[in-house]
This record gives structure tokens, C-alpha cells and sequence, in this order.
DNA sequence: TCCGAGGCTGAACAAGCGTTTAATGTATTG
DNA sequence: CAATACATTAAACGCTTGTTCAGCCTCGGA
């Protein structure tokens, strides 16, 4: 039974993991329109390997998906069991480990899909509970809509996150730890600013929308 | 000489102009990767005349850029000699007649490149315009680097809205009037209510990382 | 009237794609 | 050892793609 392995002596990984792991490469690095013929290349094997274990490309990319969302999972799991005294600063340190992951990640969300909303999905839920924790703790204002204000921070914080890459995106190669680097760098500031003290004066505009949606005015429809 | 023209009576559009308007719709609707010959069928072409106009494919995109780009320019003129009595509200109810422009610049975005960077750029100088003009009049709070708070402000704001048409695009033609509907009825509150009030109740994190940044800690470098 | 330039088409071309297939090697099993 | 099953490959297939080409039609100018 044990002298049963298939797995290549020279490699510890299988060959079909060998190809999920380059195709997870390739599509983060030239696109979701890589070729499976550079796929196979990367991997050292041939076009019809890939195919051979696969079945088709399209559910190439699914097992890519399924495995990169099982590995978010550890990682997440991983970081609430070994909660880092620095916090975040110390996970942005960690991300040069998973560069490739992020990459991934980026590919798949700027098309959309199913991997998209489950992670997305997930990430709201996320920001609902700490927020809710924060509240509860006192450090956190309430809200009148607490999960619509997850939502949309969700939305802020992932979404700059995507400008930013994308924009700085004309080099062939982007560097995501360099990119998000650069965010922690830029942005920590008017974000902490803007979330302490706040963006407007006076209370006209929130005044005036609470009076809005309470009272709308009637249209022709 | 008056009589010299090309311009076909049944229709007030040249064919070169029809083909792009075409280009543009197409490119919204299913991506940036349609077909020359599905752009030629919307237009009512073969698909060689598509190339006899434009030279190539890639041509036809930057022609396409290049007249959203100057669509834009001309709408937003058009908003600053014509400022509506209603502000942004207005404005949400005229985007009906542009989402079909809204469309293409919502592929343009998700893949980047010049457009996608010059149409950025003019946001975040707009933001940064307006955020002055608002600390000015005393509405909107001063900021300790202004520039980088409209840049955090305008990859916020664009990035949700990003990530909300992409999140809801499984359909295959995504409404954009649908999806701003939705994020005004939705997000506005939660915006309202943070940038009046904030999201901190107490100045400790601003504090520290204010602490932070002048004196940073020694790391092995 | 004739001519020629240019808008325009349908068919074809060359390249690239994902995928299939037949064949070869290789190891495990009876 | 023979047989079976599987990993693997090179070549080719069918399809779609952007693009080209030869020819048609139309219309303004001499």
C-alpha cells in the first residue's frame, strides 16, 4: 500500500497539483486569457496533459478557484488562531508570501464570478462582525444601518484597492506587497483622518437626506 | 462644395462614425474582447469594412477612447456652464442617456490602461477641487494632506461603485442606471453618516498612527 | 458620356485557440 | 512474465479570430 505512491521522487507535489499551481501563476500574472498551451509550459508538460487532468480549461480554473479559496480559508483560520501582536502591520509584512495568491485574487475579481462574490461575500460578513465588536466595545459609533455601512466600507476598502492596482497596472508584471505598500503608505492617514473626525462640518447634507428619505418627493411615474 | 457630400441621406451619421458608436456599444455590453464581426452586424457592415475604416482592431479602441474621452470632457463642460439646481441627484436621473457610455467605461476601467488612467487622474483633481473649495467655504473639514485625502476619497467612491457592477454582474448585460440607482437608495446614508460623525468614536488610532509616522520604529533593514 | 476613386461586400487566408486522438512509455497487478 | 491501467506526448483537428483581397456598385468630375 505504502510503496503505492505515484508522486514523482525528484518533486514533492503531484503533477496535477504542479499544473494548478503554474496555471494559479499564469493566470495572475498575464490574465484570466492565458493560453493553456503557456500553462503547460510553465508546468514542463504538454498542452493535452493539462486537458488529460483536467478536462477542459474552464474547470481548470474552477479547481484554481476552489484551491484559492481554501487556501484564504487557512490563512484566515490561521491568522484568528494566531492573532499577531502588530496586527495588520504584521500581515503586511506576510504578503509577499502570497503575492501570487493575491494576484489570483485580483484576476478573478476584476471578472467577476462566482469566486468573486463568495470571497466578497465573506469579507462583508467579515467587516459586519468587527464593526458590531467595535460597537459593542465602544470604539465603534453606532449606526442606523449597520449592514448597509459594512457594506459600503467593504465596498471602499476592497474597491480602492482594486483602482490602485489597476491603474498602476501598465507594467507588464504588477507587484501587489509593492502596491499595497504603497496604500498602507498613502492612505492610512486620510482614512484614519477622514474615520476620526470625520469629512463635513456640519450636519446640513446628513440632515437634509434623513428628511429626504422620510419624505420623499413626489414624481411623475 | 456644399454639394460634395458623403454623409448618406437616410441616415445623419456617417458610417465611419455608426461603426464606432457601435464599437462602443458592443465593447459595454459584452466586453472588451467582441468580435470585429459582431461589432460589423450591430453597425449593419461586413466585417472587412470595419477594418477598411479603422485599420485594425486595436485601432478601433483607441478611436473609441479617444471619443468617450472627449464625450466626457463635453459632458462635464456642459455640467459647469449648466450647473443643476439639484446637484447630484439630477444628475443620477440623466444617466439613462449615458449609460451606454458609462458601459464602456466600465470595461476601459476594470482593464486599465490610458483611458482608464487619464479619466482617473481628472477625478481625483475634481475631488481634490472640490474638497478645497468646500474647506473654503467652511462645509468640509481641512485635512492634513489634502492631495492624498482626495485620492483616498476618489478610489473609495469609484472603487465601491467598481466592485458593486462587478459583484452584480452575472447577468449578462449589467443595467449601470440600475446599479447607481442602487448604490444611491443604498450607500448614501452610510456615506452621509460617516463622513458627518466618522466611524471612531475616540482619537486613539489617529493619534498613534499620527505618533507613529514621526517616530517610526527601528526595523533590520 | 466615360472614367476613376472610394465605399462596400463576400469569400478566403493565416494564425491561434482549446481540445482530441493515437501512440509510447512505465509502473503495478495477477 | 504477461496484462492491464495510467501518465504522457506529438500531432492533428475543428473552430474562431483578425485581417486581406478581388471585385462590385455608386457617384462626382471632365
Amino acid at each position: 500500500m505504502s510503496s503505492r505512491r505515484k508522486v514523482p521522487p525528484d518533486e514533492d507535489l503531484t503533477t496535477r497539483a504542479r499544473i494548478r499551481d503554474a496555471a494559479i501563476a499564469c493566470f495572475g500574472e498575464k490574465g484570466l486569457g492565458v493560453t493553456v498551451r503557456a500553462i503547460a509550459e510553465r508546468a514542463g508538460v504538454s498542452p493535452g496533459l493539462v486537458i488529460h487532468h483536467f478536462g477542459s480549461k474552464a474547470n481548470l480554473r474552477k479547481v484554481c478557484d476552489d484551491h484559492v479559496r481554501q487556501v484564504v480559508y487557512e490563512i484566515k483560520k490561521e491568522s484568528v488562531s494566531h492573532p499577531s501582536s502588530d496586527g495588520m502591520l504584521r500581515s503586511l509584512k506576510e504578503i509577499d508570501k502570497y503575492s501570487g495568491l493575491l494576484a489570483y485574487l485580483f484576476r478573478a475579481m476584476q471578472e467577476g464570478g462566482e469566486l468573486s462574490r463568495h470571497l466578497y461575500e465573506a469579507m462583508v460578513a467579515d467587516v459586519e462582525s468587527y464593526l458590531e465588536l467595535g460597537v459593542r466595545e465602544g470604539t465603534v459609533r453606532p449606526s442606523r444601518d449597520p449592514a448597509r455601512r459594512a457594506r459600503w466600507l467593504a465596498a471602499n476598502g476592497f474597491g480602492s484597492i482594486l483602482v490602485l492596482v489597476t491603474m498602476q497596472q501598465d507594467t507588464e508584471n504588477p507587484d501587489f506587497s509593492q502596491v499595497l505598500r504603497d496604500w498602507e503608505e498613502q492612505y492610512v492617514l486620510p482614512a484614519l483622518e477622514v474615520y476620526t473626525e470625520g469629512l463635513l462640518v456640519d450636519r446640513t447634507m446628513l440632515d437634509g437626506y434623513l428628511v429626504y428619505i422620510s419624505d420623499p418627493p413626489e414624481e411623475e411615474r
